[in-house]
Order: structure tokens, then C-alpha cells, then sequence
RNA sequence: GGGCGGUUUCCCGAGUGGCCAAAGGGGACAGACUGUAAAUCUGCUGCAAAUUGCUUCGGUGGUUCGAAUCCACCACCGCCCA
């Protein structure tokens, strides 16, 4: 199977400009190919990894990928698809976000030997001149299309402002740049950028006559349209110290059933034909599924040690295994205890597992907290510091667990 | 630059002087049912030393016994006119 087949059959593929041109040069590794990453966060999150692994397949068939970090274009912010205004990043956030994103990309993408470029587009957009620009990039963008373009329909209600207008004009820059220095002729991206990335295309045609590619990667959306890698607090991240890998391994063992299968195909570098065996499943053997799925990449996140103690720590408190040995540890601290004692509602909260004395008290009012298995339904229940002697294992609701130490 | 409208709790959105920690919906959280799924039903949803106190309705001052509600100024946003 070509790499192209590949990507078609996991529905990793969007949209593309020239379908035929595209397969041709990427299934002969003649692609010469960036994909963008603006640093608006100290870690990448799960839509950043989806790209690295493109890259990592089309690496791996030979074409050549170029990292492009948005030292400039961060500067200003994409509002693709976006209902408010990015906030504005300074200078020093910015660059503490790329050597981030940097350290995290080399665990992926192989750089060594010119295998792979990164490139930062601070160098070039941070030097343009204004009144140059416009003359000769400027000139080429019709503002009436740019108005029409899907990326900014959402801001058409709520208002865009002239610097995050600019956006697509920036971004289309990179590629001609990238086109002339580098020799890039293709460039991919999240589905969302479809908009920013035709611009490129149309900018690199009209200046130098000649023809670029544009291919999108699908949006990993669940069964109810929405961004997948997404919780409450915020994305799942790729950085240990922001998502720990016992919570990611958690995020994808939870998917619902209807979204398990795409998730393989799409996030996974299992084989086509294996994947298309588990599709036969149905009902609770799914859970066997979700399993893989979950170990699979935290082993490709975090590694194979990493990805081990995260299913051990879920057996163990899932399927009452033995090993308990990996499940998240919080140890309180002197000024939790009063009188040589702590509440349930002060260790719930000094362990995270609730935000405040308020909601833990509910928690245990409503039946949802207990002790090494023991219910704990009195939010006056108090303990002495030898009760953490032995194992203490905090559980909130039907998900969130914390081993308790002093 | 001028005119009009707006900014409410995680989000949407009601509230136009006391009965407002603030309707309703969504989300989140907890319970039941289950397969660590979905759907459904129930509870719950500012903080705390909790029949009370404190903080909150863009910001700052003011009027008032009392302000999310009235006034002044400021900030930001939308629409229309230039």
C-alpha cells in the first residue's frame, strides 16, 4: 500500500488542491514539505502530535519534512475559525514556548543530518518592511476574497481586527518563502487552515508562475463534533509535567464507543488490517479496544516504561488488580493538619481532587468520595497522621483516585 | 469624528432600587443504571469557621438606609453615518 492509500484509508486526508500531483510526488518521496506550529503554548497537544506523525509517515517514505516554528507569525495570532481574539503572547512567552515545542519535537521528528529542517519564521517576517510588503504581497490579495474566507466567517459577527486579518497574508508568505529558499513545494495543516494555506498557494503562483500543494489533515472530531483532545481544564497535553501520562492514558481509555476506531486509525501506526479486525467488535470487548488505543499512545507520547505504569495503575484500580504501586500520589503537608488531625474535605482538596471545602463537602454528602473502599459519608470524618501509615486511597466519583502519604 | 446599542456567575442568557449569590438552558460535578462507553433519570453547581458571614454582575468614583439595577467619568465591543 502506498503511503498516500495509507493516509486516504486511516481518513487522515481533508482536503487537497491536486490529488493527483500530491499522491505522485509524496508516494515517490519527492515532496519537499512544512507544516506550521505557532507556539501559543508552553507544550504541544494532541492536534500538534497528529501533524508530527504526517510528518513522521511521509519522513518515512522518503520526503523531506520542514518544521515551521511561528516565531513571527505568533506574533500576531491566527483567528481561524476562532469566535474571540487570541491574547496577545509578548515577546519572552513566545520564545520560551518554541524552545518548548522544540525539545518536545525532536522526540518525534528525526532532525539529524538534514533529514528534517526546522525553521523559525521570526527570522524572515520580524525584518519586513511595511510599504514593501504591501507592494509586493499586498497587491496580489484581493481583500474581497480574503472577507469571503471560511477561516474568518465566524468573526464577521463578532468583530476581526486589522492585525488578525493580516494572518493569512503572513502565513502565505512563509510558504513563498519557504518555496524559494527551501524548495518546498507542499504544505499541510489542520483542516482549519485550509483558507491560509490556498493563500500560499495562489501567492506562489502569481509571483513566480508556479504551481504548489496544499493537503489538509482531517480534524479529529468526536461522535458529537467536537475537538477531540479537548477536556474541561483545558487540551491534553504532550508535556508529563502538564498532562501527567496516567491522566492522558485515562483520557483516551475513556473515548466513547463510537469513536474508538477512528482514533486507532487515525492517531495509531498499528496496521491497517489489525485495526480493521477490532472494528468487528462490539459492546464491552470494545473496552479491549479503547485499551490499546490508550496504551498505544502514551507509549508513542511517553514511552513504553511510561505507557506500562499507566495501565498497570488503571488495572489496579479498575479491575482490582494488585499492582498499586503507579497510581497518582499526593502527600499533604504539615499545615493540612489541625490539632494533629485532617479532614476529608481538607484532603480532598489539598489532593486536587476537588477545587474547594464546598464542592468536597458535596461530593461527600452525595455518596462520591471513599477510603481504601470504605464510603466515607460524614464530611466531619477526621483523621490522625498515622492513619496515612498505611496505604490510604482517596477515591472521588467513579474516576478520580489519589494515593494519599504524609 | 457623530448617533445608537452592549459588557451579568465556566458558557449562553434573564434581571432596570430591597423578596438577588442573581431565573432558565448548556456544561461540569455526584448518585442510580452500566462496560472506566452512550442514552436516560435524580441531585448539585461563588467562597468560608455555614439558620450566619464574605466576595461577585467591564473599571473607578458618586447618589441612597440599601445598587447588577440610578448618575458621572473611563475602558472595551457591535451596528449605522462620515
Amino acid at each position: 500500500m502506498t503511503v498516500y492509500d495509507e493516509l486516504v484509508a486511516r481518513g487522515l486526508i481533508a482536503q487537497v488542491t491536486n490529488e493527483e500531483e500530491i499522491k505522485k510526488m509524496i508516494n515517490e518521496g519527492k515532496a519537499t514539505f512544512y507544516i506550521g506550529f505557532d507556539p501559543t503554548a508552553d507544550s504541544l497537544h494532541v492536534g500538534h502530535f497528529m501533524a508530527l506523525c504526517l510528518m513522521k509517515r511521509l519522513q518515512m517514505a522518503g520526503n523531506k519534512p520542514i518544521a515551521l516554528l511561528g516565531g513571527g507569525t505568533g506574533m500576531i495570532g491566527d483567528p481561524s475559525g476562532r469566535t474571540d481574539m487570541r491574547k496577545m503572547l509578548t515577546k519572552e512567552d513566545i520564545q520560551h514556548n518554541i524552545d518548548c515545542f522544540k525539545k518536545q519535537m525532536s522526540r518525534f521528528i528525526d532532525f539529524s543530518d538534514g533529514k528534517a529542517l526546522m525553521v523559525n519564521n521570526a527570522d524572515w517576517l520580524l525584518d519586513l518592511n511595511y510599504v514593501d510588503v504591501l507592494r509586493e504581497v499586498g497587491a496580489h490579495f484581493s481583500v474581497n476574497n480574503m472577507l469571503r474566507a471560511e477561516c474568518y466567517k465566524q468573526r464577521m459577527e463578532k468583530g476581526l481586527s486589522f492585525l488578525e486579518f493580516n494572518y493569512m497574508i503572513m502565513q502565505a508568505y512563509d510558504f513563498y518563502k519557504l518555496y524559494q529558499d527551501y524548495g518546498c513545494n507542499m504544505e499541510f495543516g489542520g483542516d482549519d487552515q485550509w483558507s491560509n494555506m490556498l493563500a500560499g498557494t495562489e501567492l506562489i503562483r502569481r509571483k513566480l508562475g508556479k504551481d504548489a500543494h496544499a493537503m489538509t489533515i482531517t480534524l479529529l472530531l468526536n461522535s458529537e463534533g467536537k475537538k477531540m483532545g479537548k477536556t474541561v481544564g483545558g487540551a491534553v497535553w504532550l508535556d508529563p509535567e502538564k498532562t501527567s501520562p496516567f491522566d492522558f492514558y485515562q483520557y483516551w481509555r475513556n473515548v466513547s464507543d463510537a469513536d474508538v476506531l477512528k482514533c486507532l486509525r487515525m492517531l495509531t501506526f498499528l496496521p491497517l488490517d489489525q485495526i480493521e479486525e477490532m472494528d468487528k467488535w462490539e459492546g464491552a470487548q470494545l473496552n479491549e479496544a479503547k485499551d490499546i488505543l490508550a496504551y498505544e499512545l502514551t507509549e508513542l507520547v511517553h514511552g513504553k516504561e511510561e505507557a506500562e505504569k499507566a495501565r498497570e495503575a488503571s488495572r489496579a484500580l479498575f479491575a482490582g488488580g494488585a499492582n498499586s504501586e503507579n497510581i497518582p500520589t499526593s502527600s499533604l503537608k504539615e499545615e493540612d493538619f489541625k490539632d494533629g488531625k485532617v479532614d476529608i474535605l481538607q484532603i480532598l482538596v489539598s489532593s486536587g481532587l476537588t477545587a474547594s471545602r464546598g464542592e468536597a463537602r458535596r461530593a461527600v454528602q452525595q455518596g462520591g468520595v471513599s477510603v481504601n473502599g470504605e464510603k466515607v459519608s460524614d464530611p466531619f470524618t477526621a483523621y490522625e497522621k498515622s492513619a496515612f501509615d498505611e496505604e490510604f486511597l482517596l477515591k472521588k466519583g467513579k474516576k478520580s483516585f489519589c494515593k494519599i502519604t504524609c
